[in-house]
DNA sequence: GCTTGACCTCAAGTCGACTTGAATTTGCAT
DNA sequence: ATGCAAATTCAAGTCGACTTGAGGTCAAGC
């Protein structure tokens, strides 16, 4: 049940088969040999791969995420970092809760120019504080 | 109370003079004129970078945000769009809460290996499947 | 046996939003 | 009047995560 080809495990993780070349070559993935030239792949790949993007979507770097991967090939999370990474996302969303409620009432809102909305301009005044997030991902999956 | 140099707009709106070099050049602001060779602001162009960095929170290119601005300089939104990108916001604030949960559990999770852990493999079983949102911007703020 | 399409490598390009550097000019305080 | 920090322009560089292109190899089906 092992034995992928790069376009299978392209296919199955939905990514392309340059992203492969691209991650092995930064170290995040490792074929299992070759056949002539071409690389094969076990399929314990593919949860590497599920991990990778689930590291991206939580907002860590590659870099970052190939900080978590063991010598040994398992998994060496600090879940210190776990927790604060978590508690980031959390006040991301608050943030961004705030901002699509703003949005909502700037859709439903009557005021012939959003200018001279009231609360149009409260949330323009919170976000002339502070801004948001840290980096997160695009994910802008080819087409 | 008008008349800013770009060095007072800068640090009001917490931007750098070359970002609002690079703004003024994009179009999405304008100087009042110039003393001499530098550029005078009038106060109006901080609401306009509240603006600006409003649609950036909420995901908006800059592209996106100077369609935003009608000729007459007034807002021109389409609520549609709005709407449309609160209902996104909405998405991927859902999608970051599971992945918050996930990644709390993972932190306090007593497995020896996140990988033996069943709710850890659950999360990356949905990780797997569709990933998330777009662009959110990163606002690395100088330092 | 031959074609062909998937695969390979390596280098370079892309995208967005700025930042940085070089060379020059100048407004303002002393 | 002079000095200099701050402003100006324009070009090029940066960062992350890939993508694209050129040129070459090869396993498998006919």
């Amino acid at each position: 049940m092992s034995d992928l080809d790069i376009a299978e495990v392209a296919q199955r993780a939905g990514v392309t088969a340059a992203t492969l070349r691209f991650y092995e070559e930064k170290g995040l993935i490792r074929s299992i040999g070759r056949r002539g030239l071409r690389r094969v792949f076990g399929n314990d790949v593919l949860e590497r791969l599920a991990l990778i993007s689930l590291g991206r979507a939580a907002g860590f770097s590659l870099d970052e995420i190939g900080r978590m991967f063991a010598p040994g090939g398992t998994l060496d999370i600090d879940r210190g970092l776990l927790a604060e990474r978590a508690d980031e996302l959390d006040r991301t969303i608050r943030r961004l809760g705030a901002l699509r409620d703003g949005l909502r009432h700037a859709a439903a809102c009557p005021a012939p120019s959003h200018l001279e909305c009231p609360t149009f301009r409260r949330i323009l005044r919170a976000a002339e504080s502070k801004s948001l997030a840290r980096r997160l991902p695009s994910t802008r999956r080819s087409l």
